[in-house]
Formats: C-alpha cells, structure tokens, sequence
RNA sequence: GGAGGGAUGGCUGAGUGGUUGAAAGCAUCGGUCUUGAAAACCGACAUGCCGAAAGGCAUCGGGGGUUCGAAUCCCUCUCCCUCCGCCA
C-alpha cells in the first residue's frame, strides 16, 4: 500500500511510477479526489464533535450545581444527529479511498529497466556452463517415467490434472532437496526457520498484496473463508502483522511449505509434466530489514538462492525483470532461472523481491529507530527454491545415456546411500 | 461441541457513566549526585488522523447500540484461559 501522503505530496512522482509500470492511472485520480472528499468532510465533523464535547462537560459541571440542563441536552442533541449523518458519509468515503489504494500496485524502483512485458527484463549475470551431451538429452517426463519417480495418472484420477505425485526415490528426492535447502539457510545464511500453516485468513493475504487482485488465482475454502497459500511469503511475512518488531533488525525467516495456485487460464506445452502445477513444495526466504539497508539486502537474498543452485552444480542466470514485469507489491525483482537441456529453455526458480514499505503498510508492521520512533520495515522475499522445476533441471542435466540419473554430492547426506535414480 | 472467566499504553496492573488519554509499578530516555558505576532523587515517556500553526478529532481486542457525555451500560464478533466432551 502506497502512503496516502506520498500520493498527495508526490504526485507526479507516485504518477510516472505507475505509468511506467502500465498501471491504472484513472486509479490514482480517483483516490485523490476521495482524499480531498475525506479531508473536507473531516474539517466539518471535527468542529462538530469539539463543539458537543465542550458542551457535554459544561453539562456535567452544571448538573453538578444542581442545575437544569434539559434544554441545552436537547440541542446539543440534534447537533449529535448531524454528526452521525456526517460520521456515516465519511465511513462511506474511507472505504472507499481504502478499497481503491488497495488496489495500486507499489511504484518501481527508478533504477529497474522500463519496459511493459518480460522481453524488457534485463539479463544480469549467466553462471555455470550447460553440459555437453553426447546423446539426445530426454525431457524430464519421459525420464520420471522410466525411473518410476513420478505417477500423474493416477495423481489427475484422484485430484485432476496439475497436483504432481511422486513415487519411491522421486518422493525421498523432493524431501532431500527441501532438507537441503533449509539447512543451508538456517545454518549458512542465518535464516530462523518457521513450519507455518498453509492456510491462512484474508486479512494476511491483503497484508502481502495477494488480495484483493490477485483473489481468482487462489484457493479459497468459502465455509471458512480461508485461503491456501500461494507461497509461504504470505505466512512467513505476516508473522508480524500488527506488531511493533522489538527484536534487532534485519530478522531472516525461512520457510518450506506447498505452494497452491489455481493459474486459470494456463494451458499447452507451459503445462507438460510437473513444469506448471497447481500445487509444488517451496522453500521460501523472507527479511525484515530497516529501509536504508534493503536493496544491500535484496542483492544478499539472491545470493542466498544462487547458493542452494551452486551447490547442487546447476547452470543458471539471473534476470532484473523491467517495469512491467514485476509483481504488484515489489519494487525491484530479480528472477533467477535454470537451464533445462530436456526443455532446451531457462525455467523460473525463485523471484527475489523488495517490496520496500509496501507490504509493511498493508501488515502495520513496524520497527523503533534508534531515536525510538516507530517507522514501517522494509520487507523482501526470495525463493530458496521451488522444487518441481528444479527437479526438473536435474533430472535433465545429470541424466545419463541409459536414463539413469546420477544425484550431486551435495544430497547424499540426505538420500541415505542412494547417488543414483535407476530405470525401473 | 457444552459451561464459565478474560482482553486496558513496551510490560504488569487499577479503574462500573462527567477534565480518565487513562492511577501505580516495571522498563526506557534525560538530569542531579558519584573518580566511575549502582542506588537514591528529579523530570520525560502511547498511537493515528486533520491542520501552516495554535490546536483539534479519534483510539482502553473488532464492529454496532443506549446517552448531552461510554474504558465503564447493552448487543455482536474475534482471540486467549479453565473445566467437560470428542479426537490424530
């Protein structure tokens, strides 16, 4: 949520901002009309109510002497009507000013490329090198299913099509990668890990800008009007909701948890295997930090993502998305993709993100500097990776000619003795 | 699911209709004293909104109501605690 001051001061700044991004713009003048609509009413109400205040203790003082009030209770008493009637439009102009900054995505960072789709994303950096195969690399489906790893058949029967089923090896191997993961957050990066829950209310989802737009592409469970999380940014983030932080900043949460999104409207070759799924396993980075310190952050949170894919020998570049391409609440983003030889394309691994104060406002989530004031956070998120995709990357990557696939050192801690998926 | 009890400022906790935005204590900050620190003493110390300012308005879990006036009375919702039931 953008500050209503900063609309009303900057204008033409909040303005280029939004255009830049392709946003609404008839938006922004109607929520600053419903300001002006809201200050005037509110000049008249104030007066009003200081008047009856007044009044009322000099009712008070006079019953006390003994004397009769009857007649100036009765006018201060249609004064009192007034000011409901008045109370009432102004409620009705808040909420309505409040619905519609909802609605405004956050203003992008001015150094971020401009651009109104992803082929102005700017490419950063390209790490790694894609491996030489001496044989037609396989695409990860035809793999998972010689390996017996992944069984979408019988996961469409009961479910439908989109929630991925993985067998045997395939199974330990999800649950491999997520321990790897999140120990080398929690003991590398300095990251406390949470196992929130994966179903949360509306008022966290509006925290970290998930609703109102977003409210199509989520599960929703009506009789309790709850939500499935699309991403464990929603819980992790409003861990703080409506607190005042009174521990040190920055503060490093991480999370796994599953992923659910209904992505209406996906369909074709984005949709074979586990590529686009409507539920994936996550493992999900998230700072509090103070303003003057995010951006060093952010660069520090993709470093953290690159870490989990270095580790694991992986072929990697990172993009900085433009403009039009970033995500409602964030200001600046970087995408980090992996190279899959079976797709022969970059499949997206983790977004890393500064929101700045935006989410900060949603969630009322604030900080004491060190003059004691309280000041709204900086907050950022960062896959630390999702899963499906990069098990897809490795599968691809380290399949050999008889389909076997042979496993990076990194996991073998965790796969008990097994260096190696074998055909069934 | 049933019965009861709670929710007050950073924390503890008083307050059942009229200068109570809110006692007191703790914590924090500033000062006095001290070689220094502690102790003691003195003082400051909620947030949001409107306003150029003076100042004003709102807020005692959320919402609604009664009243000239509500932390205080009524209704409702949420959450927490205790007991009972059910249960992995």
């Amino acid at each position: 949520m953008l500050d209503i001051k900063r609309i009303r001061e900057k204008t033409d700044e909040v303005r280029e901002g939004l255009r830049r991004r392709g946003a609404d713009l008839a938006l922004l003048d109607a929520v600053l009309e419903l300001d002006r609509q809201r200050r005037a009413l509110l000049g008249s109400a104030e007066e009003m109510k200081n008047r009856r205040n007044a009044t009322s203790k000099e009712i008070g003082a006079a019953r006390k002497r003994g004397e009769d009030t009857a007649a100036i209770q009765a006018e201060i008493r249609t004064l009192g009507d007034r000011i409901t009637a008045l109370d009432e439009q102004i409620r009705g102009v808040e909420a309505e000013l409040h619905k519609a900054v909802l609605c405004i995505p956050n203003v992008p960072c001015a150094t971020i490329p401009t651009g109104s789709d992803a082929s102005a994303n700017r490419v950063a950096r390209v790490e790694g090198q894609s491996r030489e195969f001496a044989f037609q690399p396989k695409d990860h489906v035809a793999l998972a299913e010689k390996l017996g790893i992944l069984d979408l058949p019988r996961a469409a029967r009961m479910s439908g099509s989109g929630f991925p089923l993985l067998v045997g090896a395939g199974a330990k191997l999800q649950r491999a990668l997520i321990q790897y993961m999140l120990d080398l957050h929690t003991t590398c990066h300095g990251y406390t890990e949470l196992l929130p829950p994966f179903v949360v209310n509306s008022d966290a989802m509006c925290g970290t800008g998930q609703l109102p737009k977003m409210a199509e592409d989520m599960y929703h469970c009506e009789k309790d009007d709850l939500w499935l999380i699309p991403t464990a940014e929603v819980p992790v983030t409003n861990y703080f909701r409506e607190e005042i932080i009174d521990r040190p900043l920055p503060i490093f949460l991480t999370a796994y948890t599953p992923c659910f999104r209904r992505e209406a409207g996906s369909a074709g070759k984005e949709t074979r295997g586990i590529l686009r799924v409507h539920q994936f396993d996550k493992v999900e980075m998230v700072k509090f930090v103070a303003p003057e310190t995010s951006y060093a952050e952010l660069e520090k949170l993709v470093g953290n993502a690159e870490d989990v894919l270095q580790g694991l020998g992986l072929h990697y570049r990172i993009l900085e998305l433009c403009s039009g391409d970033i995500s409602f609440a964030a200001a600046k983003c970087y995408d980090i993709e992996l190279w899959a030889p079976g797709q022969q394309g970059w499949l997206e691994v983790s977004s890393c993100s500064n929101f700045e104060d935006f989410q900060a406002r949603r969630a009322n989530i604030r900080y004491r500097d060190a003059e004691g004031k309280t000041r709204f956070v900086h907050t950022l998120n960062g896959s630390g990776v999702a899963l499906p995709r990069l098990m897809i990357a490795l599968l691809e990557n380290y399949q050999q000619a008889d389909g076997s696939v042979i496993l990076p050192p990194a996991l073998a801690p965790y796969m008990g003795g097994i260096d190696r998926l074998v055909p069934k």
